[in-house]
DNA sequence: ACACCTTGCTTAAACGTTTAAACAAAGTAC
DNA sequence: GTACTTTGTTTAAACGTTTAAGCAAGGTGT
């Protein structure tokens, strides 16, 4: 009696899930006619099917994708691995990227490394644990050692690169062509007059800052404008390392009348400065930054920046995956995607008109 | 001769995961007691767990999680689903959860449901069909009907709400006290010599909002303030919104001289009008946001806000989760967290000293 | 010398699904 | 009426792991 009652609150309380072999059960037929009806195969009659998902609906049956999976060799997760987390250009690629994902029927597994190696070897080995059928990362800005990304490749799961990207590693890249972006701002400085242009730049053996920092000094060349060493520096910038590095600008004897950081934040740092020590932006000191953080649009004066197109990134990488498991033998060739970022001009550096 | 090339090739690439099994037949045991060793079963001698450690580590073999989760019904998966991506309250919310869950073997996957009901209804059936072990939501604001979270409830799968919350689900929330907050605010305006504080909130509807609008009229009793209609607004709380419902202030034959908006964002929406009407910040109208998000640092002048602790929240809220896995069964008393929130003082509301 | 415990393993079933192969029944062709 | 195809299903194995139950060999106590 005493037995049969806690039998019974049992059944209430955990409501147990119901299976393909319940519905099996319920219509009297294999479990494989069900899974079969389920994926509507054309080989389980009109009726069979019609029965079956009647009788899922009744049970509120969900398929457990576990066990799918584990069957299939195929998790349809995806992972991600993004630097940073507050960054709108950040949470930008991902949520395309999710949109175009979830619409194939996988799902996004989020991690983040915060500009951190040792966080980002521990996402890899996290998402290959979790057992995604890919992994689209943007590598920290720490990341030199390339290991972690090579086991990627050799346990023969996708990897597509996306902003922060290296050549060495052969994979598939979508970002924006950094090294044309340096030439957009610089001919744009030069044609709101200003002659002197710094660079407050990021870790040359980033490829990305690289080749913003080529491009500036090669736009600088064919603009006719020496390249002076004490107007080009290296930076990690942060917001608190943009003040420090503008603060070094300032005390050159020769001024520069424009800076270009390679960073919203930093140049946030730098307005920060500028405003606080009464140089006037544009006026005195035309500012551009990079990466149209929506701050940029916020702050006073609001700071010409270079827009990166997260969206399209977003959607290229998801399709790029997208394209390795339809043809998941085929070698395919690698896909490089390189788009044109765009300039949105602002105060901070509008001297003319 | 082809063929044999190919074959090889495929070799090469392919690289088979190591199971278990391999490693028992290297070492002639039963792919149970590699198991048993694996997980460090005392009825296992030390000299097979050795032999099976390094047999593991000669294979590569990493455990296949799927078959484990399958097994175990057990996914050590943790949905996370967050109203916006590019608020840093959230995103810092997420990465503190992330911090504790992961030390514990669990992984977390997001998703966001950008303010939409519908979308907040996709990400529970994308999680419920993960197999996620548990979820940790923050409400949309549009979100009135509660079945979708009921689901979650009757399933078994432990449910826990922070900051956008609902009394009538009985679960688990981790927040701030929004009533409180009003309060502190308030009382800052009186302190700065504000008679005349307006109110621009959220959604009725939505329990955090309306708590800060509670708080705001009994505070304002308690300081022996009327409440005035006029001056009470509701918003979507936008950036764009914000501006409207300055603007809607600043048409009354009698303005404000102080407004305390319920979020950073309307709050710079209200601040950049104020600037381009020339009325000064904080000398004409003082000026209060809602959630410290960062640029309420950046922009000029730098925005009064209320700091919610996001990385408590987030730490407590995985820790909630954490105590029901540990004990399942047990009918666990209601956890409802309220943190203390604290007002960060700026520069919009600092009239005197 | 007998019962009994411990140690260290093995066996086998289970988790829920998918799928190749088999098969029965009915239909078609000649 | 025999051979072959089609239709609609079943059977059984598989995915990789975990775990309850079993069992053999050796040790301990009396």
């Amino acid at each position: 009696m005493l037995k049969r009652l806690s039998k019974d609150i049992k059944k209430i309380n955990i409501k147990k899930k119901s299976t393909i072999k319940d519905i099996a059960n319920v219509l009297n037929i294999s479990p494989a006619a069900v899974s079969k009806a389920l994926h509507d195969d054309p080989r389980i009659s009109d009726k069979t099917k019609k029965a079956v998902r009647q009788v899922a609906k009744n049970l509120n049956y969900h398929p457990n994708h576990l066990a799918s999976a584990l069957r299939k060799g195929k998790s349809n997760l995806v992972g991600i691995i993004a630097p940073r987390t507050n960054s709108h250009f950040f949470s930008s690629v991902v949520q395309s990227m999710e949109e175009v994902l979830n619409k194939k029927g996988y799902n996004i597994i989020m991690t983040h490394s915060n500009e951190s190696y040792k966080k980002e070897c521990d996402n890899i080995d996290t998402l290959l644990f979790t057992q995604v059928d890919g992994i689209i990362a943007s590598m920290a800005n720490e990341t030199i050692n390339l290991d972690y990304y090579n086991k990627i490749k050799t346990k023969g799961i996708p990897l597509i690169l996306f902003d922060r990207g290296e050549n060495d590693l052969n994979v598939d890249y979508i970002g924006i062509d950094d090294y044309k972006s340096s030439h957009i701002i610089v001919k744009h400085l030069v044609d709101q007059g200003c002659k002197r242009i710094a660079h407050i730049g990021g870790y040359k053996h980033t490829r990305i800052f690289n080749n913003r920092i080529r491009g500036y000094i090669d736009a600088l060349r064919e603009h006719h404008l020496p390249l002076e060493e004490e107007l080009l520096l290296e930076s990690s910038l942060s917001i608190e390392d943009g003040r420090n590095k503008i603060e070094q600008l300032l005390k050159l004897k020769h001024r520069p009348d424009a800076v270009y950081v390679a960073s919203d934040y930093a140049a946030l740092g730098a307005l920060q400065v500028l405003k606080e020590k009464n140089i006037r932006v544009p006026e005195d000191i035309a500012l551009v930054g990079f990466g149209n953080e929506p701050f940029t649009a916020m702050v006073t004066p609001s700071i010409t920046s270079i827009n990166q197109h997260s969206e399209e990134i977003g959607k290229l990488a998801a399709q790029t995956f997208l394209e390795h498991m339809k043809s998941p033998t085929i070698k395919q060739s690698l896909n490089k995607k390189i788009l044109d970022a765009e300039l949105v001009i602002r105060e901070s550096s509008k001297i003319k008109g």
